[in-house]
DNA sequence: CAGCTTAGCTGTACGGCGTACACTTTGTCG
DNA sequence: CGACAAAGTGTACGCCGTACAGCTAAGCTG
């Protein structure tokens, strides 16, 4: 350890470094293995010396978590056809998920990101839910299910062999296709009943 | 501290008894507050002492977990109308993760259980999916999102006051509302995918 | 430029965690 | 009755998140 450091000397640390060291402390070793120990040993840093740039072991997760998020392509609000924008924008999210499969476990825990970019999307699934027929408390409860339907299904995906199970193990498009079969059914039946109330305006 | 005991004294402990004990803890101080030490202490007892009747702390969640699911009420394969049975099915596995609602982020950490108890609802989903004409690999598809949605469900109601969010907070009564719509829009979907492919034998 | 403030560190420590190891006593069974 | 396994105690290890005090380099102010 040439570079052994002094009270007072600085490391140059700021919050992206840090995020950026979580990252691929994660990527490495997974979400167990994230402490801040091992963080700030990675940075060749004493522990507490993190906190100046983060403000807890949650408030770097949610700061991970809704990092994330930025990779997800929303379509424009305006698409042609709202349900088939509503289809690829979980898809992004679906995808996004698995790259980063390490912290599906982390949005688990927390229900899902609340960070600004877990709102933008929100926002856009709204709008385009609105667009296919789903308005007041229906569209959020469709997106509430449809976030639980993504977040679940990249959950499933990323399971670890720790189950043996049955030999036959499911490869990465078998769950590909089980998430978006699934999103199929969800859309085909919020469209169904969305129609089915138009002309149903008793309740 | 009258009853203080000497190496070698028995307590009396049992699997049961410390399954007990550990769903007290549960309900009383929530899933952060079940620590082996914590539960050792409420037992009056040394925190290893439960080595002695529980593998790990993983796996006393997973007795726990599964045993939760004894009290799912699993309608009879046979029942009149498959689609109503699933409903069925799935609403009392949602209100029992309700009751057990400090088990619910157990839950999605180890993406459901795989127990006993576990294994019998899955078969009976499978019978009832097949009766619906839900076959072949879409069965174990429709399963897996059918609990995806449940326990994400039960997961969105035990949502903790953490997020102000918005001041409108959501009643019980919403978040079943809530379950209750999704699990309808899947199973809609679900039949109308089944019923499709029925005269499209194409793929 | 001198001085003051403050942010970013180090060092250390506290109270918790799951659980492994060695040992003692108790109940059981041949 | 004697051997033995099971169920405890006591102790300890190596983690964890994070609080507190002290030091010092960087930045701002006059």
């Amino acid at each position: 350890m040439p570079d052994r450091r002094q009270p007072g000397q600085r490391a140059g640390l700021s919050h992206a470094a840090v995020l950026a060291a979580a990252r691929q402390l994660l990527a490495e070793r997974g979400l167990e293995a994230l402490s801040m120990r091992a963080l700030a040993a990675r940075l060749g840093v004493n522990p507490n010396a993190l906190y100046s740039h983060v403000e807890s072991k949650t408030g770097l997760l949610d700061d991970l978590l809704d990092d994330t998020l930025a990779a997800v392509k929303a379509p424009h609000p305006d698409v042609e056809d709202p349900l088939e924008g509503l289809h690829a924008l979980m898809a992004s999210t679906y995808e996004v998920l698995l790259v980063h499969a390490e912290l599906v476990p982390a949005y688990l825990a927390r229900q899902g990101a609340r960070g600004p970019n877990a709102r933008r999307l929100g926002e856009v699934m709204l709008a385009l839910l609105q667009r296919a027929g789903v308005t007041g408390p229906d569209a959020r409860e469709a997106l509430h299910v449809l976030i639980v339907h993504t977040i679940g299904a990249a959950a499933f995906s990323t399971r670890s062999p720790l189950t043996p199970d049955i030999p036959a193990r499911a490869t990465e498009e078998d769950h590909r296709a089980e998430f978006d079969r699934g999103l199929q059914w969800l859309l085909t039946g919020i469209n169904a009943f969305a129609r089915h109330e138009e002309r149903l305006p008793s309740r």
